[in-house]
DNA sequence: AAAGCGGGGTC
DNA sequence: GACCCAGCTTT
C-alpha cells in the first residue's frame, strides 16, 4: 500500500502534467500499440523532440508491423538516417518481422512476450505496456529516476539503472487506479525531463517542491564516484561508423572499400570499423564492396 | 558490473 | 569543452 505522502505526490504529479504535458504526437488518443513501440525504440538514448520528425515520417510510410516488414531492413536505416544508434533500426525491423510471424501482425500486449523482442529491455517493454494497452506497470526511464532520487532519496544524482531497485520505487509510488498510474507514469517523466532536469532544475515551477527531499537537504551535492565520463566522440571508432553508414545509405550499389577509404587514412582503422558493421549486422561485405543489409 | 554504441542539444 | 539524452545487448 502507497503511503499518504506518496499518494500526495502522485496527485500532483498527475495534476500538474494534465496542465503541462507538451503535445508530443505518440501521445494522441487512440494510437495503435506499433506506433507506441516505434516512438519508445526512436527515443531510447535520444531527446524527444528530434525524434518527432523521425517518428512523424516513419508512421507515415510504415503504419503497421507489416508494412515495415515487407521491406528489406536497407530502407528502414535509410529511413533512421542520423537518428543515431542504427542498431535500433535493424531491431526494430526484426521486431517487425517477428510481429508478423508469431503475433498475428500485432504488437503483444504481455510483458514476457514484449522483452524476448530484440531491442524492447525493460524500460520499453514497460512504457509500451503501459502507455499503449493501460496496464498498470512502474515505467522507470532516466527522468524518472533522476526526480525519484531527489524528490523521494533526496540525493543530487540517480544511483546507476537497475530494474532490481528501480521498478519497486517506482511501484512504491504508482496510483492504484490504471488511469492514474498512466498519467503518473508519463507525468513522472515530463517532470524530469522538462523541470527537474539534469543540469539546471526549475524547482520554482515544480508542482511537488513542497514535498521534495532534496531540496529540504538544502540541496546537497553529489557525493561519491562520479558518472563514468562518456569517450571522446571527435575521432572515435563510433563517428567513423556514422560516417560510413552515411556512405552506405546514399548508395544503392556496393560501395567499394577504396572509396569507404576516403573516409579514414588509417586502413588498420577502417578494416576494424568494417569489420564491427558486418558483426552488427548494419552492413554486409561482398566482393564488389559493402552494402546495407537487404534482409 | 562494465563496455560499446550516434549524434545532436545544452550549458 | 564536458555532460546529457523516454536504453539496449554483449562480455
Amino acid at each position: 500500500m502507497p503511503r499518504p505522502r506518496d499518494d500526495d505526490f502522485a496527485t500532483r504529479v498527475v495534476a500538474w502534467f494534465a496542465g503541462a504535458a507538451r503535445p508530443l504526437p505518440w501521445r494522441a488518443a487512440d494510437l495503435s500499440p506499433w506506433a507506441v513501440l516505434v516512438s519508445e525504440f526512436m527515443l531510447q538514448q535520444t531527446q524527444a523532440a528530434r525524434v518527432v520528425p523521425f517518428w512523424e515520417r516513419w508512421m507515415a510510410r510504415w503504419p503497421t508491423p507489416a508494412a515495415l516488414a515487407s521491406e528489406p531492413a536497407a530502407e528502414a536505416l535509410r529511413a533512421w538516417d542520423r537518428l543515431g544508434y542504427p542498431r535500433r533500426a535493424l531491431w526494430l525491423h526484426a521486431a517487425a518481422t517477428e510481429l508478423v510471424e508469431r503475433h498475428g501482425g500485432e504488437v503483444p500486449r504481455g510483458l514476457d512476450a514484449l522483452l524476448a523482442l530484440k531491442g524492447v529491455g525493460p524500460y520499453t517493454a514497460r512504457a509500451v505496456a503501459a502507455f499503449a494497452f493501460g496496464d498498470r506497470h512502474p515505467v522507470v526511464d532516466t527522468n524518472t529516476r533522476r526526480v525519484i532520487a531527489r524528490a523521494i532519496d533526496g540525493v543530487a544524482v540517480a544511483a546507476p539503472p537497475s530494474a532490481a531497485r528501480d521498478l519497486p520505487a517506482m511501484e512504491r509510488l504508482l496510483p492504484a487506479d490504471r488511469e492514474a498510474a498512466h498519467a503518473f507514469n508519463a507525468g513522472a517523466m515530463e517532470l524530469g525531463a522538462t523541470v527537474c532536469t539534469a543540469r539546471t532544475p526549475r524547482c520554482d515551477e515544480c508542482p511537488v517542491a513542497a514535498l521534495c527531499a532534496w531540496r529540504a537537504a538544502g540541496y546537497p551535492p553529489h557525493e561519491g564516484p562520479r558518472r563514468r565520463t562518456q569517450a571522446r566522440f571527435e575521432g572515435s571508432d563510433r563517428q567513423l561508423r556514422g560516417r560510413v553508414m552515411r556512405e552506405l545509405r546514399a548508395a544503392h550499389t556496393p560501395v567499394p572499400r577504396g572509396e569507404l577509404a576516403a573516409l579514414e587514412p588509417d586502413e588498420t582503422r577502417l578494416d576494424r570499423v568494417l569489420a564491427s558493421l558486418v558483426a552488427d549486422g548494419l552492413a554486409v561485405g561482398a566482393v564488389d564492396g559493402y552494402a546495407l543489409p537487404h534482409n
